[in-house]
DNA sequence: AACTCGTACAACCGCGCTGGT
DNA sequence: TACCAGCGCGGTTGTACGAGT
């Protein structure tokens, strides 16, 4: 037995709204409010699937959306949200005030997967092109201070094994973290780079006393509008040793793209 | 002027998740 | 615990429109 439709399709209509059908439906949302999408046409005296409604509110009728063209800020941003996230346009779409899912989602599709193919960058993997097919390692990446491991959920990945992580050969434990590896990783086009806590002065204590972090700063986009940092919330351009406001990189992608994935909070 | 093709974007569809019973 | 309704999301489709021939 399949799903009961969502709506009774035969007496519905579907395709592109009218100005009258938008005028029903923004007089009855401004009346009662969103909610209750499956009742509200009904309510509402619209011939149209809750959904449809639902779809057509969100996505064009509701009046904080920014019309017009994206800035080249805005590119900069879901890009480097979506080498973060994936295709998930919603929690892309959070990040930028005024714009919809579905609009992110086709602007990405008809704009900018040309431009960053364009770059030589492969929109779905976030690397060059010209690394693509001979850059499916995971190997672990050794700086002076840490050892991090980037993990490829789009690529073919290394699964490390005991022997490379502690030194230790166990092939019973290798073939356990193949099966949990997989099991736990389905293909979410993530590129994760998984590091010890990401250390620079005191920020562990802000953690700990629930410091906020500037998001906006974090993308490196100090500059705009929507940076609103404060004295106690952390982000900002300057960095001190000495009690100063506190430099927090966060999902790291001021330096090398590095995600510390503790920080990346999910709406 | 008529036709074809490509692009942009609004809208639809199906599925998964969540909360209520 | 199982089931169901409703909602939200991501992928896909449909269509309007402009550019090129």
């Amino acid at each position: 037995m399949g799903r009961s439709p969502c709506c009774e399709k035969a007496h519905t209509n579907k395709g592109a709204w009218t100005k009258e059908e938008d005028d029903r439906l923004i007089a009855y949302i401004k009346a009662h409010g969103e909610g209750c999408w499956r009742s509200l046409p009904k309510a509402a005296g619209l011939l149209r699937c809750g959904k449809s409604c639902r779809l057509r509110w969100i996505n064009y009728l509701r009046p904080d959306l920014k019309r017009g063209n994206f800035t080249e800020e805005e590119d900069e941003l879901i890009i480097k949200l979506h080498s973060l996230l994936g295709n998930k346009w919603s929690l892309i779409a959070g990040r930028l005030p005024g714009r919809t899912d579905n609009e992110i989602k086709n602007y990405w599709n008809t704009h900018i997967k040309r431009k960053l193919i364009n770059r030589g960058i492969d929109p779905v993997t976030h690397r060059s092109l010209n690394e693509v097919g001979s850059q499916s390692d995971s190997s672990p990446v050794t700086t002076p201070n840490s050892t991090t491991t980037t993990i490829s959920f789009s690529a073919p990945i290394k699964i490390p094994k005991k022997e490379e992580i502690l030194g230790i050969k166990d092939e019973k434990f290798d073939q356990n973290m193949r099966e949990k590896w997989i099991e736990r990783c389905p293909d979410l086009n993530l590129d994760l780079r998984i590091s010890p806590p990401y250390q620079q002065n005191n920020n562990t204590d802000n953690i700990k006393t629930g410091t906020r972090i500037c998001f906006t700063c974090s993308l490196g986009l100090e500059s705009s509008q929507d940076c609103n940092c404060s004295q106690n919330m952390v982000g900002c351009s300057t960095t001190s040793n000495n009690g100063g406001s506190i430099c927090y990189d966060f999902l790291g992608l001021r330096t090398n793209g590095a995600l510390d994935y503790r920080s990346l909070e999910m709406k």
